[in-house]
DNA sequence: GATTAAAGTAAGTGGTTACTTACTTTATGG
DNA sequence: CCATAAAGTAAGTAACCACTTACTTTAATC
């Protein structure tokens, strides 16, 4: 890895600290120490703590990388259609996990940023899977595609968090797999009879 | 209501400003206040500020309410009976959506107490989902019922989340209701071919 | 009416916080 | 070699924090 500015070493302290003990939780000499400089220099960076705060939101955000992730899906049937999708939102999650740990631990305190971050968050990826089933979908049944693609993106948002956030159990990634293969199938079974 | 305890008084000031702005977010001073107590009377109450936020853990805790909730379920058919479950486990989590926020923004600072909660949480509800699943399983069917139960919980789990946690849309609950519903339908259709 | 327990008031402790000022060092490039 | 920009150092601000001490008030009980 090259060598980061300033302005990136102070960003990428920041971001780690926060996301482990939180906004209140994390002073800036912690900062200043973590990305060794001065606490002058993070200031005269970023003028004060809250302003650092927000850049560090913007810079680590997860919806450009979801954006990427769900990107040119090209596959022949819809179970791998679906498999492929969701290995990719997982995996993203778990590349973004600090990011999403601030974003949990200051919904209160910056709620209308973080709603806004979580509000494109789903309504990308339920639309995203609502267009899949969509062109694969038996023309006979009549499910309503937008709660599936609900209960679809919610078993998996929950997978991450257990294993993630909540127990960090560290399961190996042909369990995790298997668990999502799995899911794909009870998505399957209900939109196919 | 009855008139509550000075100590009841000051816990429940306290569970609502830790859900509110975070255990750091907020100060013994305006525990106090809010309780309309003095600091003095908090302080010799509860020693400080970290026992008294291990009270309201102990005393605002799920974990009975859930266990609670999911007594006593008595259906005559299975779509009934997951229904009912999630019917008590999502307003179950409504109920105690403060205590929820709590361990949320508190997850690294008390780990250890918040993974413990959640270890319970997460088994109780899955243990549960698959000893009804055993029940009414079609017996040539071999779906892996954890999986199933598992995926079951993680739906409900989000739907609470993405509605009162993050984007906080106040759904009615007849819509709420027809979500669960649909779940159900969804679990129902893995289990029997 | 005296005793006792639980509350309040007032004042202050030492420590930390975000942030500032003023001055100095270091490194870069013309 | 000189100008400039970016960094550091040192010291200090005012506010706030969790928590304490010492003393007083209030209210219920025997």
């Amino acid at each position: 890895m090259g060598k980061l500015s300033t302005r990136d070493r102070i960003i990428e302290a920041a971001y780690t600290l926060f996301s482990e003990k939180g906004y209140h939780g994390t002073s800036t000499r912690e900062i200043a120490k973590a990305a060794s400089v001065s606490e002058v220099t993070l200031f005269r960076n970023f003028g004060s703590k809250e302003l650092l705060f927000e850049k560090v939101l913007k810079n680590k955000s997860i919806i450009p990388d979801l954006l990427a992730a769900t990107k040119d899906v090209e596959q022949y049937n819809l179970n791998d259609v679906l498999l492929s999708l969701a290995k990719r939102f997982y995996y993203t999650m778990v590349s973004k996990k600090k990011f999403i740990m601030i974003t949990f631990s200051e919904i209160n305190q910056y709620s209308e940023k973080i709603i806004d971050i979580y509000e494109k968050f789903i309504t990308q990826i339920d639309e995203l899977f609502v267009k899949i089933l969509l062109k694969y979908k038996d023309d006979n049944t009549n499910s309503d595609l937008k709660t599936i693609a609900m209960a679809f993106r919610g078993m998996i948002f929950d997978l991450f968090l257990t294993n993630e956030i909540f127990l960090r159990k560290n399961i190996e990634k042909t369990k995790i797999n298997n668990i999502l293969s799995s899911y794909v199938k009870i998505i399957l079974n209900s939109i196919n009879k």
